[in-house]
DNA sequence: CTGCGGTGATAAACTGGTTAACGCTCGGCG
DNA sequence: CGCCGAGCGTTAACCAGTTTATCACCGCAG
């Protein structure tokens, strides 16, 4: 710290003087640098880098010096250039088809977001919330930085899912059937969906509607992951009373993710002939519409109509009535994501992937009865 | 593309020949990179770059190739190492005092990165929630890759805001008193709390328990934020009467800020003496737990007890009885705040930083009546 | 024949850090 | 006295891109 330090001091200022100033920012704008703390403090960057890094690599006297004069200059490392070098961001992604505003609606997404916070937790990493990007997830999962993530609502042959793998960034797939080389994490989709035709029709329903959320194409075959599987549920269910989802008593209402939607939802309901006694929603929030719009219609909801979810959220069993629905382990099948993704990114080999069917289960509460008659 | 790109074939061809092999990782995880589809097309690792972000500097021919050379090697560019160039991430953090599944958990939350969400939509951004690392939200700030950040539950003391200062890294102040050169945004919590208050008091009630969120450390003069308004404001409705918050008959609840939190307060507050008849919780969620225990209990809502919440969070009018609460614009909040941070960030020079109040609203449902007798 | 402007591509510097390898000094030990 | 290792610091390469300045080439006007 004597002879050294001068020489330090020296050469950055020969250097300056000697010609080049291309400093494009003006000095106001100007961000501290590692090097620039090395000259200030006559160490080389490396000490710096150490410093703040590998506490007793150096001796302590040059580390003190070299953080009070990092302090002085509010010099704080570049986290981006730092994750350059570490090829870690320290952050989990998660791959969403749909804007953030309209996924952080649905408090099914938040709970699931949640289970994967979980872990979050325990490796101390930020979570990065990915939607598509000027229309295109594949474009966003170019720009994301995270170590990798969780992909969510997306089928294996997405452009998105495909990039991933392409660039071999660990990812694991969720609700959806991935291929052996893909890990994924789902829920028995196909039994909580059976269960709760069985339950509607084990009441004596007969007249039945399902609420469904995405764009019903018309023909039920051509969904995928979730939606196929639910399907198939209901169809098994409808078959074993000699019914199909073809039966003019049963009937497919589309209609938007959210309470709105369950509302609309309502109206179509009360346009159909026959008319439904029951209605099976493709999700709570559906069934909260659903009921709030029977109960400002004056429709009574078991007694004139029963209605049945799908995920069983916190404010399910709030709700009066409490609605009966197939509960689903939302925040455990985002922890279990999450720490297969964990698992990924620490083995050195690339391992088998896993794949892993989490249960569900019927919760029956007060929003579903016997049918009149 | 002729002799040149023999000769750029062989350049690097040579260059590693002439000696040093220093990959230190196994060739199978050998990640491809902008050198390597340089050497590949036979072209400079610029016209690569330019392939990828400059349509047109390139001749047609010439990007069509590399872009095909890109393809075939699975090629994309590392968004860290772009990040470094363009001192953009593409993403917006959002600074949580908390962990992510507790915050995840909370609808009100959810509703507020909701409409910070509607921002990163128009802007194109990804959201990270950034949540303490290793228990210092500080550290969490020095790692966290993004451009700027929307700051919640935080005093402008607080060490992680002072490190965001003292970096000179964008970001906006969520629910605090910030200073003059702080962008802040908040609402009108003394009013909120005020209206709240005076509601109850209305009615007719005078033995009150306020059900709070966080560690109450029997000074209520030592709150900041949020809080201090809050309680502020209840201070005033009850000065009205001739009442303060150490009447005998007001008490104070404290307790975690979930449904389940509400229910402890619930049982809590059957033990006092005199027992309140009316609650007024810092939360909707509390208040659900409140109502679901008394519910549970064989307490009537709002016959036995009168309930208020705070925040009008959406289940809050589904439920039976729709609850009482002060709204705040939770969405509207977010998505100010975001857009001032947005401003900031397209800002050449440092703007004088604005402050924004946003007004509450009473919302008069069913869960609050007149007091008994 | 020379000068000049426009294309299309490149070399080299730059972003802001981390890290492998090495050098120097000094104390302990054979 | 010479050797060895530990402690402390440095140099230079490296991470994977972007960008500036430059240059070769071509056609064309002077």
């Amino acid at each position: 710290m004597t002879k050294r330090s001068l020489a330090a001091e020296e050469s950055p200022d020969h250097a300056n003087g000697s010609g080049h100033r291309k400093r494009r920012q003006p000095a106001h704008s100007h961000k501290v640098t590692i090097g620039d703390i090395a000259r200030h403090a006559g160490v080389s960057k490396t000490a710096v880098s150490f410093a703040f890094n590998r506490p007793g690599r150096l001796s302590a006297e040059t580390t003190r010096h070299i953080l009070n004069v990092a302090r002085e200059l509010g010099y704080t490392p570049n986290p981006v250039a730092r994750s350059l070098n570490t090829r870690r961001t320290h952050a989990l992604g998660v791959i969403v088809p749909q804007d953030i505003p309209t996924v952080l609606s649905n408090p099914f997404f938040a709970e699931l977001m949640s289970g994967i916070g979980e872990v979050c937790k325990v490796e101390g990493m930020s979570l990065v919330i990915v939607p598509p990007m000027r229309g295109s997830l594949e474009e966003a999962t170019y720009a994301a930085l995270v170590d990798g993530c969780v992909v969510t609502g997306l089928s294996a042959e997405d452009k998105a899912v495909r990039a991933l793998r392409m660039r071999r960034i660990p990812f694991v797939m969720l609700d959806a059937d991935a291929p052996d080389d893909i890990a994924s994490v789902q829920v028995d989709d196909y039994r909580g969906a059976y269960l709760a035709m069985k339950h509607v029709l084990d009441l004596g329903h007969r007249r039945i509607a399902i609420a469904t959320f995405e764009p019903f194409t018309g023909r039920v075959e051509d969904y995928t992951g979730t939606l196929r599987h639910r399907f198939s549920g209901y169809r098994a269910a409808l078959a074993e009373v000699g019914m199909s989802l073809c039966s003019p008593r049963i009937h497919i209402i589309e209609c938007s993710c959210d309470v709105a939607g369950g509302k609309r939802a309502f109206q179509l309901l009360t346009t159909l002939r026959p008319q439904p006694t029951a209605v099976v929603a493709l999700s709570d929030v559906i069934a909260f519409g659903l009921i709030e719009a029977a109960h400002c219609a004056g429709v009574c909801v078991p007694e004139d109509l029963s209605v049945v979810g799908f995920d069983d959220i916190e404010a399910s069993h709030l709700l009066r009535p409490a609605l009966t629905t197939v509960r689903q382990p939302t925040r455990e099948k985002g922890r279990r994501a999450a720490e297969m993704f964990i698992q990924m990114l620490r083995a050195e080999e690339p391992a088998q992937p896993q794949h892993v069917m989490l249960p569900v289960e019927l919760i029956v509460r007060e929003s579903s009865a016997r049918a009149a008659r």
